[in-house]
DNA sequence: GTGATGGTAGACAGGTCTGTCTACCTGTGT
DNA sequence: ACACAGGTAGACAGACCTGTCTACCATCAC
């Protein structure tokens, strides 16, 4: 029984990271097999179809990425250093200095989003929860500075941009600096605040 | 001989829509050839692979994007509003009120990115040379400014950045508002930088 | 020992994909 | 009249895909 969620588990990290660097429709269920040295019948076992597997995969990676994510937060000073660690993170991330992620390739849900673009399949709708979940936490650094609502609000939504923003300058352009350059543009809208 | 070139167009524009909407690895060569009316040899006969076809298809939408993109300024009153410009016409793009592009299924060239993953892919490298030739085309419009070059150069950078953001937002979470959050991030920059 | 469970290895069916090739048609220049 | 360039329609080879199925093996409960 141990050794049956050891073998799922086998299956989602190495569909993960083939996924994740060569896209979901380039590798085939074939490759995920010898890649994670786990039979057919036991994939299908687990999971019901391809599309099954790949939803379970966008749920690993979720649990990942915000973990990791949250952690960043936790691990900075309190005040407003804590809202521009995001950056800091991101700079970790796009330079492979974050061993628990792998090797950057972009968002995974924003990949995946492109290749299954119908906004009502199951696979995009959890790419956008995702996001919304990291949104969340963002929300979240950003309620602790005590603004009023409207700065809040528009700070939350403004960081959401800029980190979006960096991880596609980083990933289609190779700007591996492009999270320095939101951070210095978000602390320029934070001294805004702040002075106005 | 008007006749080839129009062949070469119709596949083009076919490849477009589909590869754009369901992505490149979901649409087969049958399917664009069902779609446009032309036969398979003639598709081979312009083109000497489907790789080569989507290179093709991502230089002609290169070509209406930016086309579109610089005429949104232009047709703005010259100004700090010209800067803001961009961010109304991708309010634009992203409610489909613009006929010149597709209706949105956000930006081909992330989607693009997101398939063909390896940096040193031609088609990687297409996309990110389009990208490069949209932040020129925004570079242009911010030296009209006549700031001095540090602050230039970091209000290209965010603009870029909040670009990125707003269509990530709007395509993977289907916030179709995302302009206007990030054009009303981009007044508040611009803001900090004529006080500060 | 025996049955149940869950694994391995891989053949196989049925479908799809790319790219080539044959056979035919049409319009144009000379 | 006739060659020819470039189109249509679609069969076909060869590869690859998903998902099913058979046959066999290992471990644990009892």
């Amino acid at each position: 029984m141990g050794d049956s969620s050891d073998k799922r588990q086998q299956l989602i990290s190495s569909a993960f990271e083939l996924f994740y660097t060569k896209g979901v429709h380039a590798v085939g269920i074939n490759e995920v097999l010898s890649h994670s040295g786990v039979a057919k019948k036991t994939l299908y076992n687990h999971f019901k179809s391809k599309h099954d597997l790949v939803l379970a995969v966008l749920q690993y990676r979720d649990q990942r990425f915000c973990d990791w994510f949250a952690a960043a937060f936790d691990a900075a000073e309190p005040g407003q250093s804590r809202v521009l660690a995001m950056f800091d993170a991101l700079d970790d991330w796009f330079n492979d200095r974050v061993r628990t992620l792998a090797p950057f390739h972009g968002c995974f849900f924003i990949n995946v989003s492109g290749e299954f673009s119908e906004p009502d399949d199951p696979l995009h709708r959890q790419c956008a929860h995702h996001k919304a979940r990291v949104a969340g936490l963002i929300q979240a650094q950003v309620q602790a500075l005590e603004l009023n609502e409207s700065d809040s609000a528009m700070l939350t939504r403004s960081l959401c941009l800029l980190k979006e923003g960096a991880i596609t300058l980083a990933y289609v352009q190779g700007d591996r600096a492009a999270a320095v350059a939101a951070r210095r543009t978000a602390e320029a809208l934070i001294r805004s605040l702040s002075e106005g």
